[in-house]
DNA sequence: CCGACTACCTGCCCGC
DNA sequence: TGCGGGCAGGTAGTCG
């Protein structure tokens, strides 16, 4: 699930059930995800309010009342759902529904008192096990090792050609590969690189200095660039994300921004740009798929 | 510094 | 039907 748009659609579907809400009981089925929870992790968070669900590229920020703040991240599968005391329930905390029973891979509970004053838990499922959960002081998040060199939000007005530039200026490595480094940008994944690279006609093999001049100014092509990565990003969130395999929301509905993939995992499929009669072709950069239009990306 | 490659882990799909 | 190989939205660490 998760390049930035899946945890932005995971973080809207947190945020009204653990906002404001107290964490009774942190439950942890095993002793690591992909790192060892961090020390005494129940007790730092156990009894404490949550004041905020938010998101840093593909980080999830739930910051507690105490001034820290838990940095959770999904990998490859990680999922979050979320079960919510029913008035169906008879005693409070009790959840009887069939839907609410523990799956494979289950390794996070929540247990919540809302701000609503109801139950609630919201649940961590991880079948790879490549997410985790750490937790550092709110005040000193940027200079947590996985923060500090994080480059800039393809969402807000963060995201310039003029910056696209400064990070890509001098880089021989091919586009595609500068666009997955989350030091370029923060939050693109293998998709929506993809993606974004067919919507702006440009070719992922393509060296990524020559999207910027001599003077370190961004070319067109640079500009052009920019605008196709904050449309397609801002598309595929207002579709709440792409659902693979996986629920990608915490309500188990399904994002629906795959049945509007022009490139990814469309190997074979005639190219969707008009005038262009390509066909979609698969090639591996730095060890990972890459689709493109080898026709009308140059 | 950069870039390429591997490891981490489970599940699914395909071909034999 | 069963099995092996390849592949999957992630990042971190190593090596040249």
């Amino acid at each position: 699930m998760p390049e930035l748009p899946e945890v932005e659609t995971v973080r809207r579907g947190l945020a009204p059930v653990m906002e404001g809400a107290i964490v009774k009981r942190l439950e942890l089925r095993r002793a690591n995800l992909r790192f060892p929870f961090p020390d005494d992790f129940q007790t730092a968070v156990e009894g404490k309010r949550i004041t905020s669900v938010g998101r840093r590229a593909k980080y999830l920020l739930v910051d507690l009342a105490d001034g820290n703040v838990i940095i959770m991240h999904l990998g490859m599968s990680g999922s979050f759902r979320t079960q919510e005391e029913t008035t169906s329930d008879k005693t409070p905390g009790d959840f009887h529904h069939e839907r609410n029973r523990l799956e494979a891979h289950d390794h996070v509970t929540f247990h919540l008192k809302t701000a609503k004053g109801s139950s609630a838990r919201v649940i961590y499922n991880d079948p790879r096990r490549f997410g985790f959960m750490l937790m550092t002081p709110r005040n000193a998040l940027d200079d947590h090792p996985m923060f500090e060199n994080l480059g800039v939000e393809p969402v807000g007005n963060a995201l310039s050609a003029q910056e696209l530039a400064s990070k890509l200026m001098g880089r021989t490595s091919p586009l595609k590969a500068a666009l997955l480094d989350q030091r370029v940008i923060a939050g693109l994944g293998n998709i929506y690189v993809c993606e974004a690279l067919w919507r702006a006609g440009l070719s992922p093999k393509r060296r990524s200095s020559t999207l910027v001049l001599k003077s370190g100014r961004p070319t067109e092509r640079a500009t052009l660039l920019t605008d196709h990565i904050k449309e397609v990003i801002s598309d595929a969130i207002k579709a709440g994300g792409s659902s693979l395999k996986d629920h990608a929301q915490t309500d188990g509905t399904l994002g629906y921004f795959q049945h509007s993939f022009a490139v990814y995992d469309q190997e074979g499929e005639d190219c969707a740009k008009p005038q262009c009669n390509g066909t979609i072709s698969r090639i591996v950069q730095s060890g990972r798929s890459t689709f493109y239009c080898g026709k009308c990306q140059k």
